[in-house]
DNA sequence: CTATTATTCAACTATTTGGTTGAATAAAGT
DNA sequence: ACTTTATTCAACCAAATAGTTGAATAATAG
């Protein structure tokens, strides 16, 4: 698990793929789409996906032709973990920690597995 | 802000610069101090720390010829909350949240600024 | 079968990164 | 003044990164 930080946090380090990953956070989308707002080709859009999808933050799922983009929890769970267990944090901001929550809410997921 | 998130991400993806912070934890330390343990010229972690020092996770500080060594929190706490607030974490796992509150209260810091 | 659409592969380039070594600088210690 | 200790600088190197373009593959549409 260690050795994926390495992964993660590097994906993470990237602008466009933040980026990628805000959009992601609306809904699932295909490659095309991902890539029709930023000033990139396709193909250096898939290289960034690839790289998210090897640290774990993205799923990707063929169906057809389209190659659907879905966000994987795990990694930026593993990610918030590790920065919150490191511990040198001002005392705990609970205000933004509340507004994390109303926005858990808020998004109300259908898919909570 | 969100520039700099690109510098401290970047910063956390080397292990050996996460295990300096984490040695960082513990205590200030002189740059010799923090390069013994690790199987790598004096030079490599001098880089190594200027890396830290830029994305604004550490502070150097010159007291004669040895530059001390500390923890700068507000990047780290920065990250912490771009993560948080991007959301898409499990239900939140409050065992590792208290469990960092118990530490927090062990370590019991005197200069909690 | 052919054309179109969606995505990736391959080859290439420029830049950055993480490391090296040896010299340079800075501050003490003797 | 000379030596030692602490740290960085400079030049270099290999590998990784982020981008490009053009061709290749895959699946659907006509």
């Amino acid at each position: 698990m260690a050795h994926k930080l390495n992964q993660i946090f590097s994906a993470l380090a990237d602008p466009t793929r933040r980026d990628i990953l805000m959009m992601l956070l609306e809904d699932d989308m295909a490659v095309t789409d991902i890539a029709e707002p930023f000033d990139m080709s396709l193909a250096a859009i898939s290289k960034h996906l690839i790289v998210l999808s090897n640290a774990g933050l993205i799923l990707q799922e063929r169906r057809g032709r389209v190659k659907w983009c879905k966000l994987d929890t795990e990694s930026m769970h593993a990610a918030f973990i590790w920065i919150q267990s490191f511990g040198q944090l001002d005392p705990i901001n609970f205000d933004s920690f509340e507004e994390f929550l109303k926005k858990e809410k808020l998004l109300n997921k259908p898919e909570t597995t």
